[in-house]
This record gives C-alpha cells, structure tokens and sequence, in this order.
RNA sequence: GGGCCCGUAGCUCAGCCAGGUAGAGCGGCGGGCUUUUAACCCGUAGGUCCCGGGUUCAAAUCCCGGCGGGCCCGCCA
C-alpha cells in the first residue's frame, strides 16, 4: 500500500528536479469542458482539454488514455510517430491513473467510431500519489470505504455521482418552486436554548461564552413560527435538524428538512401544496414524475402526479389492517401493542399508541403510493390545531410514498392557551420517562400570545425525497457523508 | 438495547468447517505490441491474515475480549 505512495512520491520528486511543476497554477491556456466536447463532436476540430487520467491503454507507440472532467469521459490517443519524442517520453514515465491533466490536440473518430483526441501537447496539472481504488466506471464494492471515503465513490462511479446531482438539483428546484409560490427562505438558529417541534433526543451542546448547556434544533418549526408572528405570511428554510437516536436505512442523526408556513391557510391547502412541489420539481429534475422504487426487493412504480389520495388514520386502519381502532377499547388496544410489541415512552396514551400501532402495521407495509394520512389522534400532536369538527382529532397528515413518511404537516396550533396546556403535558410525560417528550417553551408561547395568524406548515424530508427520486432504498446512498465512526488516522 | 453476518495483497475474493511454509484474478512494477476502450501477451514484486489475549508442539484457521463495518429487530409520535 505505501508502496504506491512512495513509488509516486520519488516521481514527484524527480519531476521537481526536472524542474517541472507537478501542481502548477496556471493551465498552459483556457480548456473547453468535456461535455462540450462530446456535445458537438466536430472532427478536425482543435481542443485544449483538461481532466484526470481514468485508464490507460498502452499498445507501444500508440497509447489511448481516458480523461474524465465533471463527470464527462473522453479518450485520448499519443503516438509516439505524431509527437514530440519527449512528450511521449513524458508520458510514458510520469503520468499515471488518478493524475489531473492539460491536453491539446485534434478530434477524431477511431477505427471503433469512438471520438478521440490526437494529444499534440500534455501538462501536468496535479499529481497523484494514490490511484483510483477501482477502475473508473465500476463500483467500490467496501459500503465502508465507499461511506468514509465518498469522494472515491462518486470520482469513480457516474450513477452514484449521478444520485448527488439529482439530490442537489432537487433542493435548488425547491428553493425556485418555494419563491415562485410567495415563500420566502429565511434562516434560523441551529443552536437553541430549547429545542423543540419534534419529538426526538438532542444533541447537547456548551456554549462558552454563556457558560450554559444548548442543544442542536430538532426540527425548525418554532423558530418559522415566530417568524409568522413577526408578520412575515410565507417562510421556509431548508437546513439540517439533528437528532441523537440510532442510524439505520431510514435515519441518519443529522439530516436535512424544508419546512414552510403560510398564514391563511391550513392543512388542505399545504396538501395541496405538497403534492404539487413533489411533482413539479420531480418533472424538473427527472424530467418525469413517474418513478421506480425498490419496495421488498421488486421495482414498483410510483406515480408522483397529483392528486394523492387522503385518508384518515382510522380509515386508514380499517382498509389495510382490517382494524376498527376508533372502536377498539383501551385494552384491546393494549393488546395490540403487546402483540406487535409497541412500546410508549412516558405512560400509555391512546392517541400515542394509535399512531405508533399505524407506523408499524400500515404506513410502511402498504402505503406505496403517494398518500396523505390525515386527522391523527390530537393527544400524539401536541404542536397541531384541535380539528374543526372532531375535539379527539387534529388537523395534521402525514405523507407516505413507498412506505416512507415523507412529510408532516398541521394547521398550526395557534391558540396560546391551548399551546401551554399542551406543553404541561408534555412535561408530564417528560417527567415520566419519555426522553422525546417537547421541553416547555414559554418564549414560544409568549409569541403565540401576542398572535399568529391561522397558519398551515409542513415539513418535508428531503433526504427520503431524494430516495423516492433516486429509487434507492438507503437514506445512506443519498447524504454525501453519512455519520460514521471516526476512526483513527492510519 | 437484542440478534445474525463480515474483516486475508491497492481492489474483489479463495483458504477457516477438518490447525501444519500465505493463494488467485484485477491493479502495480519491468518487458513486448500503432486503433484499444474491464485491451492483450510474457515476467515480477507486493501481507501487522483488524487488534489483544488464550488453547496447542504448531493458529489466518479453534476459544475469549475489543475495534470497525453490514443486515435484521427494537426505537425513530
């Protein structure tokens, strides 16, 4: 292994002794990207290109090399018959796979038909001192090298490269739908006094000039909210929430959210708002809303247009679980916890177990395609609005698309003295060992004091988003780093 | 938190069950080759068998502990 290294390492010693740059500054002149190259092929033509050695191909006098730049390949050929002796010399002794370099030369088209470069002229623009781990095109098979180490994942592989793109592009499409419909996208603090909006664990930090403990936000709800209250009628922001709980192929600690609130309006009108964003932006970034994904090891299709369905939770039970939760008394609906093991944190609540008993037995086995879960028991959504014609319910939905919860969204709770009761019990179940229960927040409901107008919010997650677009089922295969553990420099 | 599986050359893996000199392909290096594209042909170097301990005449192999990774379950309203 340090063989390599050092063999490279005598090489970029002698280059330097030859008095040759090999991490020079400049470029010998201005370069055409690749891609335009092999967007309008012009044999004959005169290019000067720029990108790193992937392959090397030698057959004596003539050698084809690969170049990749941005994502985009194109072959070279050097012959020694056509070139300077020296630069093929060069060449043969000092450029290696992994090597950034400049050419210049003609275009051609080979025997095979593949268009090539006649390199006339090589400068070395960054030396490597370790190849590529596998040949370019073909995947690092190692889930932790390919995780620790992710930019030799995507340097080496077009489709995995190809997931950031489209992740990337799916959050600048976003932003462009969001603006277009009136939002504005504000920031708010990431390191907060209390944290809340969500029901997880913390991350707990110190903050030093305060000499206090802070946490990491869970969520970015209260912090939009108090921008509604501030009278701005349309917020979002897209930022990273952090969670302390355990990563598996659907979470990771630190992921990244949308959220948005609009005064005016409430749970229908974000439903509605959510199914067109879902598909506007999939059109745009895939050029297609209708998607494949992997659900129990078969391609499924997923149609992303609008409309999706909207059912409520209870009607939700009774068509694919053949169960009448409304109806079912507080033991029974014991038993079925026992039986598909729910456990509540902080003390049974019926609207708590119902919607767990939901997460286990119906969101994730049934609802493949787009579907909004709507009128969530209000004991299990302490930051939601009573429903206007049921006290037990509130006006929340979640939505699920290939068995992942996508999103979560309310007709905010807008009435103070409710908000308070609401945190009084969620410090009871706090108290009773529910490590996820909301902390009270009296800044919070002091703003709600002053007015929020009726507002609809949602939050989306948009790393699962980017798993429906990509049609892979690991939330892993689409956060560029995901949280490993750290690992002594070798 | 519980269970299962994995860790051997730069990469992919065999060898482990049934203990006895560390193996292959790709890649590297050297040589040959002027139309290849996972090029090909010949030669060659390359190892803390994840770490520590134990059993044994002898451990990559068996046992214990640890580290790292993957998957499943629990948890994630």
């Amino acid at each position: 292994m340090s063989n390599e290294v050092e063999l490279r390492k005598e090489v970029r010693r002698r280059l330097i002794e030859l008095g040759v740059n090999p991490y020079p500054h400049t470029l010998k002149s201005k370069v055409t990207p690749i891609r335009e190259v092999i967007q309008s092929p012009t044999p004959g033509s005169y290019v000067s290109v720029a990108g790193r050695v992937v392959g090397i191909r030698r057959h004596g006098a003539l050698v084809f090399f690969d170049l990749v730049d941005d994502g985009q390949k194109i072959q070279c050929s050097i012959s020694r018959g056509d070139v300077d002796k020296e630069l093929f010399n060069f060449f043969e002794k000092f450029v290696d796979l992994g090597d950034y370099i400049y050419v210049d030369g003609s275009v051609y088209y080979t025997k095979k038909g593949e268009l090539t470069i006649a390199v006339n002229y090589i400068q070395l623009l960054a030396k490597a001192l370790r190849s590529p781990p596998v040949k370019w095109g073909h995947r690092i098979l190692d889930p932790e090298v390919r995780y620790r180490k992710r930019y030799l994942d995507i340097m080496t592989n077009p489709q995995v490269r190809r997931i950031f793109e489209i992740r990337f592009k799916t959050i600048e499409e976003i932003r462009k739908f969001m603006w277009s419909k009136g939002y504005m996208e504000v920031e708010t603090p990431i390191l907060q006094p209390i944290y809340g909006g969500a029901a997880a664990r913390p991350f707990k930090t110190h903050i030093w000039a305060l000499d206090t403990e802070w946490y990491l936000r869970i969520s970015l709800e209260l912090y939009l909210k108090r921008f509604i209250v501030a009278g701005f009628n349309k917020v979002f922001e897209i930022g990273k929430n952090f969670r302390n709980e355990d990563i598996d192929i659907e979470h990771n600690p630190e992921f990244t959210m949308m959220e948005s609130y609009e005064a005016y309006a409430d749970y229908n009108d974000i439903m509605n708002l959510t199914e067109e964003l879902i598909s506007t932006v999939a059109r745009r970034v895939l050029g297609t809303d209708a998607v494949e994904y992997p659900i129990n090891g078969e391609t499924t299709k997923v149609n992303l247009s609008p409309p999706y369905r909207r059912i409520s939770i209870y009607e939700a039970f009774r068509e694919f679980a053949g169960l009448d939760v409304e109806s079912l008394s507080d033991d029974r609906l014991k038993e079925y916890l026992d039986k598909y093991s729910v456990k509540i944190a902080g003390g049974y609540d019926r609207g708590r177990a119902i919607v767990k008993l939901f997460d286990r037995i119906v969101g994730r086995n049934y609802l493949m395609q787009p579907t909004f879960v709507i009128d969530f028991p209000i004991s299990s959504s302490p930051l939601a609005k009573p429903h206007r014609s049921r006290a037990d319910l509130a006006e929340r939905f979640e939505l699920y698309i290939g068995g992942l919860e996508l999103a979560n969204a309310y007709t905010e709770l807008n009435d103070p003295e409710i908000q308070a009761s609401f945190f009084r019990e969620e410090e009871v179940r706090g108290a009773r060992g529910d490590l996820e229960a909301h902390p009270f927040d009296w800044d919070f409901v002091e703003a709600l004091e002053h007015g929020m107008p009726p507002t609809g919010g949602l939050g989306l997650g948009i790393d699962r988003l980017v798993m429906i677009y990509t049609g892979v089922s690991s939330i892993k295969e689409v956060i560029p780093f995901p949280m490993v553990k750290s690992k002594e420099f070798e």
